[in-house]
DNA sequence: TATTGTTATACTCTATAACTATA
DNA sequence: TATAGTTATAGAGTATAACAATA
């Protein structure tokens, strides 16, 4: 290991961090834009693709503590993007439901968010974006088996 | 602009924010076992790399309001990290200067900060790396010229 | 007038712990 | 006993605005 790969690897984190904050911030001026902070477009997407889902499951996804669930949960049902719904079968559960007006919500700014993204993305073709899609799926996965 | 290549835009984004989000957790772990969390380890690593700072710049630098580098100095001050220094030659302007313990501190868990990131990223081999660099250095940049 | 830094204040997001109701 | 969700509370981090000192 020399000094030498030490630094490039300092480098790519930096590049990364970089390519990672910049989208990060136009996609959240987006999420603004349109009302919402990223979580709440995370729950919102996550039922929107994925159908009603418990509320225990939604903070397991998206990494939330059942608090804090509550919480963003309760604000999206009070915007109306959301219902509760609960579980016929098991009393203590509670599904969460994207609303008509979610949906709608979601119908329009979701392919927005992503042809945002895709400008953004811009700079590279589709083979360059080909081999950063790899790269960075290998780097991913490599990392998560490390920490787990 | 055909579906499949929004598709693949979004696929980069997912891979991106990913690997981003793995490196972020696991560097900080090492801050906050390091006693620092993520803002605190830029303005001391500013200072170590840069030297002494007028606080104003480092609120730029690291893109914080005024009154939140006051908060963040503090607190770093009181551990003993830094000194505030008055310029002689314009009396509104505060240095931040890093003291000999956060000094000490720095050389101590920068170069393991550079290990730990070397580490992580070793599922890429040097040409890998190169290559990653390159593509996310022109990503990055130029989203950050559409930005402005 | 404009700028630097501080103070006071408020807000958002998240976590934790105690609780209720079910299982 | 264990689990799902809620409530109450606290904390970190940030932003904003009013301010004092200086340019």
């Amino acid at each position: 290991m020399t000094e030498e790969e030490i630094k490039q690897s300092l480098k790519l984190y930096i590049v990364l961090s970089r390519a990672h904050k910049v989208i990060d911030e136009e996609s959240h001026s987006f999420f603004q834009a349109n009302g919402v902070n990223p979580t709440e477009f995370a729950v919102l997407e996550l039922l929107y693709h994925k159908g009603r889902q418990p509320l225990q499951q939604i903070g397991s996804k998206i990494l939330l503590a059942s608090g804090s669930i509550t919480y963003v949960v309760d604000k999206l049902e009070k915007r109306g993007y959301l219902n509760r719904v609960s579980c016929p079968n098991d009393r203590r559960v509670t599904y969460a439901e994207i609303s008509e007006e979610g949906h709608a919500f979601m119908a329009k700014i979701f392919p927005q968010h992503e042809r945002v993204l895709h400008e953004l993305m811009g700079a590279l073709n589709d083979e360059e974006k080909e081999q950063a899609i790899a790269l960075l799926k290998k780097l991913g996965r490599s990392i998560k088996d490390l920490s787990y």
